[in-house]
DNA sequence: GCCAACGTTGGC
DNA sequence: GCCAACGTTGGC
């Protein structure tokens, strides 16, 4: 697995501008239900890996920053909160079932936005723009991470 | 708000 | 193990 990912957060919830507010920039990633997005971090998201920071569910998504994993894996605190809209009632304390990690914030950048992303042929593959697809944490491959990196950051 | 696509649940 | 029903995601 490359080390590259995009990471979706619905920017109500928590923005690339939020996320850089925080204190070192960093947040931590909770409200994944679901496994496989759970067993990417679990099993192969390792620190200092790249993250594209990707704002879903809003006027105007896009990839908007990059940013880096900050940590491994701990128990995401939501899940046994009832008052949270991420609580698991199923899930107990001691077998949780969801996890988090931190995600630090380094850079906002140009928005790159969906109908850009699907219009580039060198991206057509990427598993973000597969159809139907809603996983809230996919892998990037190298190519792709260099287009959108280069693209982001320059002029 | 609509709806396509997908994941999960639960009866059998 | 099958699969229909249901809930959620997320773009539009």
């Amino acid at each position: 697995m490359t080390p590259y990912w995009l990471m979706k957060s619905e920017p109500d919830e928590c923005s690339i501008d939020d996320a850089l507010a925080a204190p070192q920039a960093t947040v931590p990633w909770t409200g994944v239900r679901n496994y496989q997005a759970r067993n990417f971090m679990r099993d192969a998201m390792q620190v200092g890996d790249g993250v594209l920071f990707y704002h879903s569910s809003c006027a105007e998504p896009g990839i908007v920053g990059i940013a880096r994993v900050a940590s491994g894996t701990r128990p995401d605190p939501t899940q046994f909160d009832p008052d949270s809209p991420y609580f698991d009632a199923k899930s107990k304390p001691e077998a949780p079932r969801w996890l988090l990690l931190d995600v630090q914030a380094l850079k906002k950048t140009r928005r790159i936005g969906l109908p850009e992303l699907r219009a580039t042929p060198e991206l057509a593959d990427m598993l973000l723009l597969k159809r139907g697809n809603r996983l809230s944490i996919t892998p990037v491959s190298e190519a792709h991470w260099r287009w959108i990196t280069e693209r982001m950051l320059g002029p």
